[in-house]
DNA sequence: TCAGGCATGTAAGGCGTTACATGATTCT
DNA sequence: AGAATCATGTAACGCCTTACATGCCTGA
């Protein structure tokens, strides 16, 4: 039993052994985009994953005062690492969107402000689904042009990706339709 | 200056005066859809905004040892929560979404256990799907069938219910192709 | 020479969940 | 008689973010 964060580094290290700064690195693209970690809660996990054996590491004189540790998944930590995948997750608890929590609020709220709000947003998302439209591409290029097969890492990217561009599409239109709805009621009230 | 939290509670009570107890069940449905709230916060957070001045109660005898109190949002509560509304929100973090992480890592699994696992979760996903639908319909019904004007409260929640709907109709498309794919290649590897 | 990247750790504080604690009324 | 619901509060614990602390190497 690890914590959900330890199931994130195990399988960050499962694609390549790392240092836990380059975790940190790494848990910005593509992992960050639906999961984060800072390095003050690496280093801590990563000591409680090497107690429970699941990774083991390897020195070598880095910078700075202390040596440099890379590492590196253990076939235990792979075993506990695949059946945890398997493993149907507790029911998600409130999501705790800040932009929804708004629009729930909404009608309180000055309405041209609000729509400007929303249509702000848009171009926020739209960055996002470029962002992950790309990255995308660069894992189907390494395949082929095809998806890759699913017992490659690279799958695992495609298939968040493939969420990602879903969701953005979502999202945007959504917020489309909010900036419409409250800046069409000022048209109707309107001279 | 408030917790979100705050914001969240002041949704809720600009809709309807409530108790400390009636906020914690009111805060399932449809708030709760996209943002939870336990009494154990619940408590602490109405003390912090009675002396912020953005909630004030009154006081009747309710059962058990302490006096039941019915909070209300003040002029003041109100204008705190309209100006938030139209605030953007710092840029959202990562969002923990547990089942993406576990498709970012499933190739280390045993595809049909993992094939079952995504397949399992649509169910899930139709029922609140259901739900939201219902309440859509039951919003709008309110409203002559149509979209109710957006300076009513009915307005948050058609607004928050049209991306739930949204959304959960895209996370099947996506459940559905997870499964798919971790099903097909078994099919292609067989007799 | 100074900024930025590499690299590791600890500590403080906020937010959130669960559990503890109390007790009346109502329904079965 | 016992369970569920209404009702309020506190405490312990876990997770996460931010800030503190150190110090080398490389490039501008």
């Amino acid at each position: 039993m690890t914590s959900r964060l330890g199931y994130a580094i195990l399988a960050l290290l499962a694609r390549l052994p790392s240092t836990g700064y380059e975790l940190s690195a790494r848990a910005r693209r593509p992992l960050g985009y639906f999961w984060t970690a800072q390095h003050g809660q690496i280093y801590p996990e990563l000591s409680r994953l090497l107690d429970a054996g699941f990774v083991s590491f390897t020195t070598s004189p880095g910078p700075g005062p202390r040596h440099k540790k890379v590492y590196s998944v253990t076939a235990a930590g792979m075993r506990e690492l695949a059946e945890w995948v398997v493993r149907p997750p507790a029911p998600a608890r409130g999501d705790r969107d800040e932009m929804l929590l708004k629009a729930y609020a909404c009608w309180t709220a000055d309405q041209p402000a609000a729509a400007a709000l929303f249509d702000d947003q848009i171009s926020r998302h739209q960055e996002r689904l470029a962002r992950y439209l790309a990255d995308w591409q660069a894992v189907q290029s390494r395949h082929g042009g095809g998806p890759p097969p699913v017992t490659h890492p690279d799958f695992g990217s495609h298939a968040t990706l493939r969420f990602g561009i879903d969701y953005e599409r979502q999202r945007i239109g959504w917020l489309r339709w909010m900036a419409d709805a409250l800046s069409a009621e000022k048209r109707l009230a309107g001279p």
